[in-house]
DNA sequence: GCAGAAACTTGACCTGCATCAATACAGAAA
DNA sequence: TTTCTGTATTGATGCAGGTCAAGTTTCTGC
Protein backbone atom coordinates (compact mmCIF):
# COMPACT_ATOMS: atom_id res chain seq x y z
CA UNK A 1 0.00 0.00 0.00
CA UNK A 2 2.77 2.33 1.16
CA UNK A 3 4.90 1.15 -1.94
CA UNK A 4 1.63 1.65 -4.36
CA UNK A 5 1.52 5.44 -3.06
CA UNK A 6 4.97 6.07 -3.53
CA UNK A 7 4.95 4.64 -6.75
CA UNK A 8 2.07 7.21 -7.76
CA UNK A 9 4.05 9.81 -6.54
CA UNK A 10 4.75 13.29 -9.00
CA UNK A 11 7.82 13.75 -6.85
CA UNK A 12 9.37 9.94 -7.39
CA UNK A 13 8.61 10.64 -10.97
CA UNK A 14 11.10 10.87 -13.49
CA UNK A 15 8.87 12.69 -15.83
CA UNK A 16 8.25 15.22 -13.57
CA UNK A 17 9.95 17.88 -15.52
CA UNK A 18 7.75 16.95 -18.24
CA UNK A 19 5.06 17.53 -16.50
CA UNK A 20 4.99 19.33 -13.41
CA UNK A 21 6.59 23.28 -13.30
CA UNK A 22 10.11 23.31 -12.70
CA UNK A 23 11.94 24.73 -9.89
CA UNK A 24 10.13 23.30 -7.00
CA UNK A 25 11.18 22.35 -3.55
CA UNK A 26 10.63 18.62 -2.80
CA UNK A 27 7.69 19.77 -0.10
CA UNK A 28 5.69 21.70 -2.44
CA UNK A 29 6.14 19.03 -5.16
CA UNK A 30 4.51 16.56 -2.63
CA UNK A 31 2.11 18.59 -2.14
CA UNK A 32 1.23 18.16 -5.42
CA UNK A 33 1.26 14.84 -5.43
CA UNK A 34 -2.44 14.78 -4.74
CA UNK A 35 -3.26 15.99 -8.32
CA UNK A 36 -2.69 12.63 -9.52
CA UNK A 37 -5.71 10.58 -8.24
CA UNK A 38 -4.70 6.95 -10.17
CA UNK A 39 -3.19 5.52 -12.97
CA UNK A 40 -5.12 4.21 -15.91
CA UNK A 41 -3.69 1.35 -18.13
CA UNK A 42 -5.02 1.76 -21.45
CA UNK A 43 -3.91 -0.85 -23.82
CA UNK A 44 -2.99 -0.27 -27.52
CA UNK A 45 -6.40 0.67 -29.51
CA UNK A 46 -8.26 1.35 -26.95
CA UNK A 47 -9.99 4.19 -25.90
CA UNK A 48 -8.81 6.64 -23.08
CA UNK A 49 -12.02 8.59 -23.96
CA UNK A 50 -14.08 9.37 -26.49
CA UNK A 51 -15.88 12.17 -28.05
CA UNK A 52 -19.37 12.86 -26.10
CA UNK A 53 -17.17 11.47 -22.60
CA UNK A 54 -18.29 13.36 -19.36
CA UNK A 55 -14.93 15.48 -19.01
CA UNK A 56 -13.75 15.08 -15.56
CA UNK A 57 -9.96 14.64 -15.61
CA UNK A 58 -7.10 15.33 -17.43
CA UNK A 59 -4.98 12.85 -18.46
CA UNK A 60 -0.68 12.70 -18.20
CA UNK A 61 1.18 9.80 -20.30
CA UNK A 62 3.31 8.00 -18.19
CA UNK A 63 4.09 5.78 -20.81
CA UNK A 64 3.31 4.80 -24.73
CA UNK A 65 1.96 7.01 -27.67
CA UNK A 66 -1.03 8.83 -28.36
CA UNK A 67 -3.61 10.36 -31.10
CA UNK A 68 -6.34 12.53 -30.65
CA UNK A 69 -9.04 12.69 -33.47
CA UNK A 70 -12.00 14.36 -34.35
CA UNK A 71 -14.44 13.19 -37.21
CA UNK A 72 -17.24 14.88 -38.95
CA UNK A 73 -20.72 13.21 -39.49
CA UNK A 74 -19.87 11.86 -42.50
CA UNK A 75 -17.71 9.71 -40.72
CA UNK A 76 -14.43 11.61 -41.99
CA UNK A 77 -11.49 11.29 -39.39
CA UNK A 78 -9.19 13.98 -38.46
CA UNK A 79 -5.91 13.23 -36.45
CA UNK A 80 -5.06 16.16 -34.26
CA UNK A 81 -2.10 15.10 -32.47
CA UNK A 82 -0.01 12.49 -31.49
CA UNK A 83 0.99 12.79 -28.08
CA UNK A 84 4.17 10.68 -25.85
CA UNK A 85 5.18 10.35 -22.38
CA UNK A 86 4.72 14.02 -20.75
CA UNK A 87 2.22 15.43 -22.47
CA UNK A 88 -1.23 16.50 -21.48
CA UNK A 89 -4.46 15.41 -22.88
CA UNK A 90 -7.86 15.66 -22.25
CA UNK A 91 -8.13 19.75 -22.11
CA UNK A 92 -10.34 19.59 -25.27
CA UNK A 93 -12.77 18.72 -22.62
CA UNK A 94 -12.73 21.51 -20.21
CA UNK A 95 -15.36 23.96 -22.24
CA UNK A 96 -18.20 21.99 -22.36
CA UNK A 97 -17.86 19.27 -19.65
CA UNK A 98 -17.40 16.55 -21.82
CA UNK A 99 -14.41 15.47 -24.23
CA UNK A 100 -14.78 16.79 -28.11
CA UNK A 101 -12.60 14.16 -29.45
CA UNK A 102 -10.89 10.73 -29.04
CA UNK A 103 -7.93 9.94 -27.58
CA UNK A 104 -7.13 6.58 -28.70
CA UNK A 105 -3.94 4.36 -27.43
CA UNK A 106 -1.09 3.53 -30.21
CA UNK A 107 0.97 1.45 -28.21
CA UNK A 108 0.18 -0.17 -24.31
CA UNK A 109 0.11 2.92 -22.45
CA UNK A 110 -0.08 3.75 -18.89
CA UNK A 111 -1.84 7.74 -17.83
CA UNK A 112 -2.02 9.67 -14.63
CA UNK A 113 -5.47 10.69 -13.89
CA UNK A 114 -5.65 14.14 -12.60
CA UNK A 115 -9.40 15.13 -12.02
CA UNK A 116 -9.49 18.52 -12.88
CA UNK A 117 -11.11 19.63 -9.67
CA UNK A 118 -7.77 18.88 -8.16
CA UNK A 119 -6.17 20.52 -10.65
CA UNK A 120 -8.18 23.58 -10.30
CA UNK A 121 -8.26 23.96 -6.63
CA UNK A 122 -4.16 22.79 -6.39
CA UNK A 123 -3.89 25.87 -9.29
CA UNK A 124 -5.81 28.33 -6.41
CA UNK A 125 -3.09 27.50 -3.91
CA UNK A 126 0.38 27.45 -5.63
CA UNK A 127 0.42 29.89 -7.78
CA UNK A 128 3.33 28.39 -9.76
CA UNK A 129 0.57 25.13 -10.87
CA UNK A 130 -1.73 28.14 -12.34
CA UNK A 131 0.66 29.38 -14.40
CA UNK A 132 2.15 25.88 -15.38
CA UNK A 133 -1.52 24.55 -16.12
CA UNK A 134 -2.03 28.24 -18.31
CA UNK A 135 1.22 27.44 -19.96
CA UNK A 136 0.31 24.11 -20.95
CA UNK A 137 -2.91 25.42 -22.73
CA UNK A 138 -1.50 27.72 -24.56
CA UNK A 139 1.17 25.80 -25.65
CA UNK A 140 -1.34 23.79 -26.85
CA UNK A 141 -2.73 26.65 -28.83
CA UNK A 142 0.70 27.52 -30.27
CA UNK A 143 0.67 23.85 -31.61
CA UNK A 144 -2.70 24.18 -33.38
CA UNK A 145 -1.04 27.43 -34.88
CA UNK A 146 1.92 25.63 -36.71
CA UNK A 147 -0.33 22.61 -37.53
CA UNK A 148 -3.13 25.15 -39.51
CA UNK A 149 0.00 26.19 -40.98
CA UNK A 150 0.76 23.33 -42.21
CA UNK A 151 -2.32 22.55 -43.24
CA UNK A 152 -3.05 25.60 -44.98
CA UNK A 153 0.24 26.70 -46.61
CA UNK A 154 2.41 23.78 -47.17
CA UNK A 155 3.25 21.11 -49.53
CA UNK A 156 3.58 17.57 -49.04
CA UNK A 157 7.38 17.35 -48.57
CA UNK A 158 7.20 20.05 -46.27
CA UNK A 159 4.92 18.62 -43.92
CA UNK A 160 6.41 15.21 -44.09
CA UNK A 161 9.56 16.80 -43.41
CA UNK A 162 8.09 19.47 -40.22
CA UNK A 163 6.58 16.18 -38.92
CA UNK A 164 9.57 13.98 -38.81
CA UNK A 165 11.68 16.86 -37.56
CA UNK A 166 9.22 17.89 -34.85
CA UNK A 167 8.43 13.62 -33.84
CA UNK A 168 12.73 13.28 -33.39
CA UNK A 169 13.27 16.52 -31.29
CA UNK A 170 10.36 15.29 -29.14
CA UNK A 171 11.56 11.90 -29.06
CA UNK A 172 15.58 13.27 -28.78
CA UNK A 173 13.67 15.63 -25.28
CA UNK A 174 12.90 12.26 -24.18
CA UNK A 175 16.65 10.71 -24.11
CA UNK A 176 15.87 9.26 -27.33
CA UNK A 177 17.75 9.20 -30.94
CA UNK A 178 18.15 12.30 -32.72
CA UNK A 179 18.21 10.37 -35.99
CA UNK A 180 16.05 7.03 -35.72
CA UNK A 181 13.01 6.28 -34.84
CA UNK A 182 10.48 3.68 -34.80
CA UNK A 183 7.09 5.32 -35.70
CA UNK A 184 3.86 4.15 -33.74
CA UNK A 185 1.58 5.02 -35.82
CA UNK A 186 0.21 3.98 -39.79
CA UNK A 187 0.83 5.71 -43.32
CA UNK A 188 -3.32 6.91 -42.94
CA UNK A 189 -2.76 8.13 -39.63
CA UNK A 190 0.07 10.11 -40.48
CA UNK A 191 -1.92 11.41 -43.73
CA UNK A 192 -4.76 12.16 -41.53
CA UNK A 193 -2.61 14.11 -39.65
CA UNK A 194 -0.71 16.52 -42.31
CA UNK A 195 -3.53 16.00 -44.69
CA UNK A 196 -2.70 13.89 -47.18
CA UNK A 197 -3.48 10.35 -48.19
CA UNK A 198 -1.61 7.55 -47.05
CA UNK A 199 -0.20 6.88 -50.85
CA UNK A 200 0.90 10.49 -50.45
CA UNK A 201 2.14 9.96 -47.42
CA UNK A 202 4.49 6.36 -48.90
CA UNK A 203 5.48 8.34 -51.92
CA UNK A 204 6.77 10.76 -49.80
CA UNK A 205 8.82 8.34 -48.14
CA UNK A 206 10.37 6.54 -51.01
CA UNK A 207 11.62 9.97 -52.35
CA UNK A 208 13.22 11.32 -49.55
CA UNK A 209 14.68 7.67 -48.85
CA UNK A 210 15.65 7.64 -52.62
CA UNK A 211 17.41 10.99 -52.37
CA UNK A 212 19.53 9.81 -49.52
CA UNK A 213 17.80 11.89 -47.14
CA UNK A 214 16.07 8.83 -44.91
CA UNK A 215 16.20 5.52 -45.00
CA UNK A 216 12.74 4.31 -44.36
CA UNK A 217 11.96 0.51 -43.58
CA UNK A 218 8.25 0.30 -42.66
CA UNK A 219 7.95 1.83 -39.67
CA UNK A 220 11.39 2.03 -38.52
CA UNK A 221 13.32 5.67 -40.00
CA UNK A 222 16.57 6.41 -39.99
CA UNK A 223 17.12 10.41 -40.65
CA UNK A 224 20.73 10.68 -42.52
CA UNK A 225 20.82 14.55 -43.18
CA UNK A 226 19.00 16.29 -41.11
CA UNK A 227 20.17 19.32 -42.82
CA UNK A 228 18.56 18.16 -45.92
CA UNK A 229 15.51 18.07 -44.02
CA UNK A 230 15.87 21.27 -42.09
CA UNK A 231 15.70 22.96 -45.67
CA UNK A 232 12.57 21.39 -47.13
CA UNK A 233 11.04 22.92 -43.77
CA UNK A 234 12.59 23.92 -40.76
CA UNK A 235 9.85 24.14 -37.61
CA UNK A 236 11.84 25.87 -35.68
CA UNK A 237 13.05 28.60 -37.97
CA UNK A 238 9.21 29.80 -37.62
CA UNK A 239 8.55 33.43 -36.48
CA UNK B 1 -12.85 60.38 -14.38
CA UNK B 2 -16.07 59.29 -12.38
CA UNK B 3 -17.78 58.61 -15.50
CA UNK B 4 -14.66 57.42 -17.05
CA UNK B 5 -14.29 54.48 -14.43
CA UNK B 6 -17.73 53.80 -14.99
CA UNK B 7 -17.12 53.41 -18.56
CA UNK B 8 -14.39 50.98 -18.19
CA UNK B 9 -16.38 48.51 -15.79
CA UNK B 10 -17.20 44.72 -16.65
CA UNK B 11 -19.87 45.55 -13.94
CA UNK B 12 -21.78 48.12 -16.52
CA UNK B 13 -20.98 46.49 -19.85
CA UNK B 14 -23.32 44.92 -22.45
CA UNK B 15 -20.53 42.33 -23.55
CA UNK B 16 -20.16 41.14 -20.33
CA UNK B 17 -22.09 38.07 -21.30
CA UNK B 18 -19.83 37.25 -23.97
CA UNK B 19 -16.76 37.68 -21.59
CA UNK B 20 -17.19 37.23 -18.06
CA UNK B 21 -19.06 34.36 -16.17
CA UNK B 22 -22.45 34.15 -16.14
CA UNK B 23 -24.44 34.06 -13.10
CA UNK B 24 -22.46 36.34 -11.40
CA UNK B 25 -23.88 38.82 -8.68
CA UNK B 26 -23.72 42.84 -9.44
CA UNK B 27 -21.03 42.83 -6.19
CA UNK B 28 -18.62 40.20 -7.35
CA UNK B 29 -18.87 41.11 -10.92
CA UNK B 30 -17.90 44.51 -9.70
CA UNK B 31 -14.73 42.90 -8.00
CA UNK B 32 -13.86 41.77 -11.15
CA UNK B 33 -13.82 44.91 -12.51
CA UNK B 34 -10.32 45.48 -11.60
CA UNK B 35 -8.99 42.90 -14.15
CA UNK B 36 -9.72 45.40 -17.17
CA UNK B 37 -6.55 48.07 -16.39
CA UNK B 38 -7.49 50.37 -19.52
CA UNK B 39 -8.65 50.33 -22.76
CA UNK B 40 -7.18 50.84 -26.14
CA UNK B 41 -8.02 51.66 -29.36
CA UNK B 42 -6.71 50.02 -32.75
CA UNK B 43 -7.49 51.62 -35.70
CA UNK B 44 -8.02 49.45 -38.83
CA UNK B 45 -5.07 48.12 -40.26
CA UNK B 46 -2.71 48.68 -37.10
CA UNK B 47 -1.83 45.66 -35.34
CA UNK B 48 -2.78 45.16 -31.75
CA UNK B 49 0.27 42.77 -31.08
CA UNK B 50 2.66 41.38 -33.25
CA UNK B 51 4.74 37.50 -33.18
CA UNK B 52 7.77 38.38 -30.75
CA UNK B 53 6.46 41.10 -28.69
CA UNK B 54 6.68 40.07 -24.78
CA UNK B 55 3.57 38.77 -23.50
CA UNK B 56 1.74 40.98 -20.67
CA UNK B 57 -2.11 40.76 -21.06
CA UNK B 58 -4.82 39.75 -22.56
CA UNK B 59 -7.60 41.86 -24.65
CA UNK B 60 -11.09 41.32 -24.79
CA UNK B 61 -12.72 42.78 -27.75
CA UNK B 62 -15.32 45.66 -27.07
CA UNK B 63 -15.92 47.01 -30.60
CA UNK B 64 -14.09 45.91 -34.22
CA UNK B 65 -12.99 42.81 -35.70
CA UNK B 66 -9.28 41.51 -35.50
CA UNK B 67 -7.45 38.78 -37.48
CA UNK B 68 -4.60 36.68 -35.67
CA UNK B 69 -2.04 35.27 -38.19
CA UNK B 70 1.20 33.68 -38.04
CA UNK B 71 3.86 33.68 -40.82
CA UNK B 72 6.77 31.20 -41.71
CA UNK B 73 10.11 32.37 -42.35
CA UNK B 74 9.71 32.65 -45.94
CA UNK B 75 6.77 34.98 -45.94
CA UNK B 76 3.90 32.82 -46.01
CA UNK B 77 1.46 33.71 -43.83
CA UNK B 78 -1.69 32.07 -42.38
CA UNK B 79 -4.53 33.62 -40.78
CA UNK B 80 -5.44 31.69 -37.85
CA UNK B 81 -8.51 32.96 -36.90
CA UNK B 82 -11.23 36.11 -37.00
CA UNK B 83 -12.06 37.47 -33.58
CA UNK B 84 -15.01 39.84 -32.80
CA UNK B 85 -17.03 41.65 -30.11
CA UNK B 86 -16.49 39.72 -26.90
CA UNK B 87 -13.94 37.03 -28.14
CA UNK B 88 -10.56 37.31 -26.01
CA UNK B 89 -7.21 37.25 -27.68
CA UNK B 90 -3.71 36.81 -27.01
CA UNK B 91 -4.06 33.46 -25.49
CA UNK B 92 -1.29 32.36 -27.75
CA UNK B 93 1.58 34.30 -25.38
CA UNK B 94 1.08 32.54 -22.58
CA UNK B 95 3.80 30.21 -23.20
CA UNK B 96 6.54 31.57 -23.95
CA UNK B 97 5.80 35.30 -22.41
CA UNK B 98 5.96 36.22 -25.71
CA UNK B 99 3.41 36.63 -28.56
CA UNK B 100 3.24 33.95 -31.10
CA UNK B 101 1.27 35.63 -33.95
CA UNK B 102 0.35 38.92 -34.81
CA UNK B 103 -3.15 40.14 -34.08
CA UNK B 104 -4.39 43.01 -36.92
CA UNK B 105 -7.48 45.10 -36.63
CA UNK B 106 -9.32 44.89 -39.68
CA UNK B 107 -11.62 47.92 -38.62
CA UNK B 108 -11.38 50.27 -36.09
CA UNK B 109 -11.62 48.80 -32.76
CA UNK B 110 -11.36 49.26 -29.17
CA UNK B 111 -9.94 46.13 -26.81
CA UNK B 112 -10.05 45.91 -23.02
CA UNK B 113 -6.35 45.45 -21.84
CA UNK B 114 -6.80 42.43 -18.96
CA UNK B 115 -2.92 42.49 -17.05
CA UNK B 116 -2.39 38.54 -17.12
CA UNK B 117 -0.88 38.57 -13.75
CA UNK B 118 -4.61 40.29 -13.33
CA UNK B 119 -6.32 37.61 -14.52
CA UNK B 120 -4.27 35.00 -12.43
CA UNK B 121 -4.30 36.81 -9.44
CA UNK B 122 -8.35 37.03 -9.45
CA UNK B 123 -8.66 34.20 -10.67
CA UNK B 124 -6.97 32.27 -7.30
CA UNK B 125 -9.38 34.27 -5.42
CA UNK B 126 -12.91 33.73 -8.04
CA UNK B 127 -12.90 29.72 -8.51
CA UNK B 128 -15.74 30.83 -10.99
CA UNK B 129 -13.33 32.96 -13.04
CA UNK B 130 -11.04 30.76 -13.30
CA UNK B 131 -13.17 28.31 -14.51
CA UNK B 132 -13.84 30.70 -16.61
CA UNK B 133 -10.36 31.46 -18.25
CA UNK B 134 -9.89 27.56 -18.03
CA UNK B 135 -12.87 27.42 -20.48
CA UNK B 136 -11.80 30.07 -22.95
CA UNK B 137 -8.99 28.93 -23.77
CA UNK B 138 -10.00 25.08 -24.10
CA UNK B 139 -12.78 26.45 -26.52
CA UNK B 140 -10.03 27.83 -28.38
CA UNK B 141 -8.07 24.81 -28.44
CA UNK B 142 -11.34 22.95 -30.01
CA UNK B 143 -11.87 25.72 -32.37
CA UNK B 144 -8.30 24.65 -33.65
CA UNK B 145 -9.62 21.13 -34.16
CA UNK B 146 -12.07 21.99 -36.20
CA UNK B 147 -9.74 24.07 -38.44
CA UNK B 148 -7.64 21.18 -38.40
CA UNK B 149 -10.71 19.27 -39.82
CA UNK B 150 -11.42 21.95 -41.99
CA UNK B 151 -8.26 22.10 -43.47
CA UNK B 152 -7.23 18.40 -43.08
CA UNK B 153 -10.60 16.89 -44.87
CA UNK B 154 -13.02 19.54 -46.76
CA UNK B 155 -13.19 20.79 -50.43
CA UNK B 156 -13.33 24.23 -51.27
CA UNK B 157 -16.96 24.27 -51.40
CA UNK B 158 -17.61 22.77 -47.92
CA UNK B 159 -14.82 24.98 -46.03
CA UNK B 160 -16.58 28.21 -47.59
CA UNK B 161 -20.18 26.99 -46.38
CA UNK B 162 -18.45 26.23 -42.84
CA UNK B 163 -16.94 29.58 -43.12
CA UNK B 164 -20.23 31.69 -43.48
CA UNK B 165 -21.99 29.57 -41.30
CA UNK B 166 -20.07 30.02 -38.44
CA UNK B 167 -19.51 33.78 -38.76
CA UNK B 168 -23.45 34.71 -39.56
CA UNK B 169 -24.26 32.33 -36.05
CA UNK B 170 -21.17 34.52 -34.35
CA UNK B 171 -23.36 37.60 -35.77
CA UNK B 172 -26.25 36.34 -34.61
CA UNK B 173 -25.29 35.87 -31.14
CA UNK B 174 -24.37 39.56 -31.04
CA UNK B 175 -27.69 40.63 -32.34
CA UNK B 176 -27.35 40.72 -35.61
CA UNK B 177 -29.09 39.21 -38.59
CA UNK B 178 -28.70 35.73 -39.10
CA UNK B 179 -28.46 35.84 -42.67
CA UNK B 180 -26.95 38.76 -43.86
CA UNK B 181 -23.40 39.93 -42.88
CA UNK B 182 -20.97 42.20 -44.18
CA UNK B 183 -17.58 40.82 -44.98
CA UNK B 184 -14.50 42.61 -42.56
CA UNK B 185 -11.99 40.49 -44.50
CA UNK B 186 -10.47 40.47 -48.28
CA UNK B 187 -10.82 37.80 -50.44
CA UNK B 188 -7.06 36.70 -49.89
CA UNK B 189 -7.80 36.63 -46.13
CA UNK B 190 -10.81 34.30 -46.25
CA UNK B 191 -8.41 32.18 -48.26
CA UNK B 192 -5.59 32.19 -46.14
CA UNK B 193 -8.16 30.93 -43.21
CA UNK B 194 -9.57 27.95 -45.52
CA UNK B 195 -6.08 26.82 -46.94
CA UNK B 196 -7.29 28.14 -50.81
CA UNK B 197 -6.26 31.10 -52.82
CA UNK B 198 -8.70 33.78 -53.62
CA UNK B 199 -9.60 33.21 -56.79
CA UNK B 200 -10.89 30.10 -55.84
CA UNK B 201 -12.78 32.18 -52.78
CA UNK B 202 -14.04 34.20 -55.29
CA UNK B 203 -14.96 31.02 -57.59
CA UNK B 204 -16.79 29.54 -54.80
CA UNK B 205 -19.02 32.80 -54.04
CA UNK B 206 -19.95 33.07 -57.25
CA UNK B 207 -20.86 29.35 -57.61
CA UNK B 208 -23.07 29.48 -55.43
CA UNK B 209 -23.97 32.89 -55.88
CA UNK B 210 -25.54 30.89 -59.49
CA UNK B 211 -27.30 28.43 -57.83
CA UNK B 212 -28.82 31.13 -55.33
CA UNK B 213 -27.57 30.12 -52.52
CA UNK B 214 -26.49 33.21 -51.53
CA UNK B 215 -26.14 36.78 -52.95
CA UNK B 216 -23.03 38.26 -53.34
CA UNK B 217 -21.86 41.84 -53.84
CA UNK B 218 -18.30 42.09 -52.85
CA UNK B 219 -18.25 42.16 -48.98
CA UNK B 220 -21.98 41.99 -48.61
CA UNK B 221 -23.61 38.90 -48.56
CA UNK B 222 -27.44 37.49 -47.74
CA UNK B 223 -27.82 33.94 -47.15
CA UNK B 224 -30.61 32.89 -49.10
CA UNK B 225 -30.96 29.34 -48.44
CA UNK B 226 -28.83 28.11 -45.12
CA UNK B 227 -30.43 25.03 -45.44
CA UNK B 228 -28.47 24.11 -48.65
CA UNK B 229 -25.44 25.75 -46.93
CA UNK B 230 -25.40 23.32 -44.20
CA UNK B 231 -26.31 20.37 -46.45
CA UNK B 232 -22.31 21.49 -48.33
CA UNK B 233 -21.56 21.65 -44.74
CA UNK B 234 -22.86 21.62 -41.08
CA UNK B 235 -20.35 22.95 -38.24
CA UNK B 236 -23.17 22.34 -35.73
CA UNK B 237 -23.30 18.64 -36.47
CA UNK B 238 -20.14 18.02 -35.76
CA UNK B 239 -19.28 14.91 -33.40
C1' DG C 1 4.00 -23.74 -39.08
C1' DC C 2 0.02 -21.59 -42.23
C1' DA C 3 -3.95 -18.53 -43.60
C1' DG C 4 -5.94 -14.32 -43.57
C1' DA C 5 -5.82 -9.59 -42.58
C1' DA C 6 -3.73 -5.34 -42.19
C1' DA C 7 -0.35 -2.24 -43.67
C1' DC C 8 2.70 -0.58 -47.13
C1' DT C 9 4.49 0.34 -51.84
C1' DT C 10 4.21 1.48 -56.56
C1' DG C 11 2.12 2.50 -61.07
C1' DA C 12 -1.35 4.70 -64.14
C1' DC C 13 -4.62 7.96 -64.60
C1' DC C 14 -7.65 11.92 -63.21
C1' DT C 15 -9.32 16.13 -61.04
C1' DG C 16 -9.76 20.08 -57.96
C1' DC C 17 -7.51 23.72 -57.15
C1' DA C 18 -3.41 26.67 -58.16
C1' DT C 19 -1.37 29.62 -61.31
C1' DC C 20 -1.16 33.09 -64.74
C1' DA C 21 -3.44 36.76 -66.91
C1' DA C 22 -6.77 40.11 -68.19
C1' DT C 23 -10.45 42.97 -66.81
C1' DA C 24 -13.87 45.16 -63.78
C1' DC C 25 -15.12 47.53 -59.80
C1' DA C 26 -15.08 50.56 -55.60
C1' DG C 27 -13.27 53.63 -52.35
C1' DA C 28 -9.81 57.40 -51.49
C1' DA C 29 -7.36 61.35 -52.75
C1' DA C 30 -6.69 65.25 -55.65
C1' DT D 1 -15.43 64.93 -61.36
C1' DT D 2 -11.03 62.02 -62.57
C1' DT D 3 -7.29 59.21 -61.39
C1' DC D 4 -5.13 55.93 -58.60
C1' DT D 5 -4.86 51.88 -55.86
C1' DG D 6 -6.42 48.01 -53.73
C1' DT D 7 -9.78 44.43 -54.33
C1' DA D 8 -12.65 41.26 -56.85
C1' DT D 9 -14.12 38.55 -60.82
C1' DT D 10 -13.48 35.46 -64.59
C1' DG D 11 -11.10 32.73 -68.13
C1' DA D 12 -7.37 29.55 -69.78
C1' DT D 13 -4.04 26.27 -68.56
C1' DG D 14 -1.10 23.24 -65.58
C1' DC D 15 0.15 20.26 -61.93
C1' DA D 16 0.33 18.31 -57.08
C1' DG D 17 -1.80 15.22 -55.02
C1' DG D 18 -6.05 12.29 -55.12
C1' DT D 19 -8.09 8.00 -56.82
C1' DC D 20 -8.06 3.42 -58.41
C1' DA D 21 -5.69 -0.78 -58.75
C1' DA D 22 -2.31 -4.40 -58.34
C1' DG D 23 1.14 -6.49 -55.82
C1' DT D 24 4.22 -7.07 -51.66
C1' DT D 25 5.45 -7.31 -46.87
C1' DT D 26 4.42 -7.80 -42.11
C1' DC D 27 1.58 -9.05 -38.39
C1' DT D 28 -1.83 -11.99 -35.97
C1' DG D 29 -4.46 -15.77 -34.68
C1' DC D 30 -5.01 -20.53 -35.04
Amino acid sequence: MLLETYKVACSNCNLRELCMPIGLSQEELQKLDDVVATRRKVSQGETLYRNGDSFTSLYAIRTGFFKTCVSSQDGREQVTGFQMAGEIIGLDGITSDHHNCNAVALEDAEVCVMPFANVEEMSREFPVLQRHVHKIMSREIVRDQGVMMLLGNMRAEERLSAFLLNLVQRLNARGFSRSELVLRMTREEIGSYLGMKLETVSRTFSKFSEEGIIEVKQRWVKILKPDALKRIFDPDSFC
